[in-house]
DNA sequence: TATCCTTTGTGTAATCCAGACACTTAGTAT
DNA sequence: ATACTAAGTGTCTGGATTACACAAAGGATA
């Protein structure tokens, strides 16, 4: 194909790349597709691609996410944007990324076209990754974890309905560290971020859990 | 001159553009200068340029706060990336926002060749602004506000050796609110971060202040 | 139907941190 | 000597965070 796009200065290319975050089996994973072409051909890579020159950044992050998991409608905010000259060897290529949040209930994976595979890996197994993704992975890692302590942000990961207990639980997991059941309650009471659907869920032989539902399912609250 | 730089797929231009905050009169400002060629031509805008296809997104962003206002080796921090499509007239433009924090005893200024003029701006008195620049120097107070509360960013606007009244003043302005002397340097010294240099500093009739300075003068800590 | 098992759900006391608040000290000018 | 001005310093109170233990609800089983 001809080189039909000219300019009077060299320009960049521009992708945008998503760390995708979901809690599965008690962990935090993310998201990483096989390449399919080269450069890095066959190794575990974020999710991502060019942006198109008519396309908002936030809306290709959006379609790259759409495209990999097929969710839409979920927790998505830029995180830093990468440029060092040399960090794609085919041209000079800025990277936007971003990270999104995926509730546990909504990681139905459907491999794309351009992937020839996807899948979700531990945070703490990862395999080496093509250009500097695992950079990008640790700094969407450190955000996340800063974030955690100002922000309602871990709600973006619990499903319409859940319990108090499992909303313990994915603090437990995120920070890695048990907490105190009563304690944890009385804060969560004081965010007055959620409310009883009335409902109760009945799991095994034992005292059934009220079930709370978020006030506000879509905003993150900045707390503190 | 021609077309000479041609790709496969169109490229956008991406540039960096930079907010540079410095304590001026007692008032938070920051650096515009006046835009010499189209579009815009002849606004106000935040200074910045377009990368150079080798140069690393943070040494363009340096460069083009050395070329304006002549200083280096000062508080650079990348803010958000903005892509709007139609956030320039000439072309597809990604602009990699960073902002600055100059010390006020550093702000020579020395107008550069490709800007007409340039000049500081008390933050509530700007002037309208070229391309999308209001927001980027909304999301940069927001982001040197929040910043304010659990880091020690606010000692970046401190010449090398300073009284902690110039530091308390330095907080005053930017929160915009009196803060208590006793409670402030109580405060301060729970931080860790200044040391007396044993000096003194006389300004007037009365009793003369202790100086300080930054035990670590180019890093910003999180701070609780 | 009584007992056991498991998870849910709840309160109080102790400690730490943030905010309110006023006077003495050191120097200059008259 | 006296007056003026900014520098420098400590205590008390209220609110928030932490540590900590037992009763309640339901299912399973004997």
């Amino acid at each position: 194909m001809s080189q039909k796009y000219c300019y009077q200065y060299p320009h960049p290319a521009v992708t945008t790349d998503v760390v995708v975050f979901t809690l599965r089996d008690e962990r935090l994973q993310l998201l990483l597709v096989k390449r399919g072409g080269e450069p890095f051909k066959g190794s575990w890579a974020l999710p991502g691609g060019f942006l198109d020159i008519d396309e908002d950044l936030e809306s290709c992050a959006k379609r790259e996410l759409q495209e990999e998991t097929g969710v839409s409608g979920v927790y998505l905010e830029q995180l830093f944007t990468f440029g060092k000259p040399d960090r794609d060897p085919r041209e000079r290529v800025i990277s936007v990324a971003y990270y999104a949040l995926i509730p546990s209930d909504r990681l139905e994976l459907k491999a794309s076209s351009d992937a020839a595979d996807a899948d979700w890996f531990p945070l703490d197994e990862l395999p080496e990754l093509a250009f500097d993704h695992n950079q990008v992975i640790r700094i969407a890692h450190e955000r996340l974890v800063s974030k955690l302590s100002y922000s309602t942000i871990a709600f973006q990961f619990m499903p319409e309905a859940f319990t108090l207990s499992e909303l313990q639980s994915v603090y437990e997991i995120l920070r890695n560290e048990p907490l105190d059941k009563r304690n944890f309650r009385k804060w969560i009471s004081t965010l007055d971020q959620v409310e009883e659907t009335g409902e109760q869920r009945r799991t095994g032989q034992h005292r059934p859990a009220k079930v709370y539902r978020m006030k506000h399912p879509n905003r993150v609250e900045i707390i503190r």
